[in-house]
DNA sequence: GTAAGGTCTGACAGCACTGTCAGGGTCAAG
DNA sequence: CTTGACCCTGACAGTGCTGTCAGACCTTAC
């Protein structure tokens, strides 16, 4: 299928499609013309990109994770560091939010302090 | 005191300060020279610029801000929104940690499918 | 008077995307 | 054959800071 048809199955924009290319995520097949042709394959891999994305990960994290995804359909193949990525990016996930747990709490002192 | 100087006390880089009075938040004093002379007051202020961003606000939160911690002036008339800006602020990183976990559930999922 | 160190302005770079526009080619239908 | 929808590449804009560099001026001390 061409990109526009995919974009719309997939809801992620054409301009984000061609990112994922420029980026590596993504080869599609060419036509003639210079078109690019994505199969069924290409849109799995879309999905995952756009879910392993709603979970937070940068599109570099994404491509080292995405060998380990893009043969069996159901779950991961398991690779060597697969499971060092994930748990890193839990970890990173933690901070973050203890950051904003932080920043929570000396903004609600400022807001008691204030009422 | 000198920008150097300023910075060495607050910790805030060179760089800040002058983006700090670009962004309209300082508006030191100047010598004869072109120097910025900060006094203290400029030094509190930058104390409570840098509480207020580690909080997590941006400049321009912080610029809406300001006016009403600048000086315990009694009176709080231009600042009747300063109890919905904080509150909103305590929003904003609510939703912020939501999507965050939201984001660690997904990945705690994917990491428990491959354990 | 000269050397060192501080300061000035202005501008470019980088993050990690995302939108948008320009200028031009391709394809299907009427 | 022309129209309209779609596609191509390339590039610029914007976010919210933050570092760094260039070229030039000021100040202090030796």
């Amino acid at each position: 299928m061409k990109i526009g048809e995919l974009s719309r199955r997939t809801g992620v924009s054409v301009r984000m499609l061609r990112y994922y290319e420029a980026e590596g995520l993504l080869a599609p097949q060419r036509t003639g013309s210079g078109y690019r042709d994505y199969g069924p394959a290409e849109e799995q891999t879309v999905r995952r990109i756009k879910m392993l994305g709603a979970a937070g990960m940068t599109l570099e994290t994404i491509q080292q994770l995405l060998p380990c995804v893009r043969n069996n359909d159901p779950e991961f193949t398991p690779c060597n560091n697969l499971r060092k990525i994930l748990a890193d990016q839990v970890s990173l996930i933690d901070e973050r939010i203890e950051t904003l747990s932080q920043s929570r709490t000396i903004l609600a002192g400022f807001l008691s302090s204030v009422t």
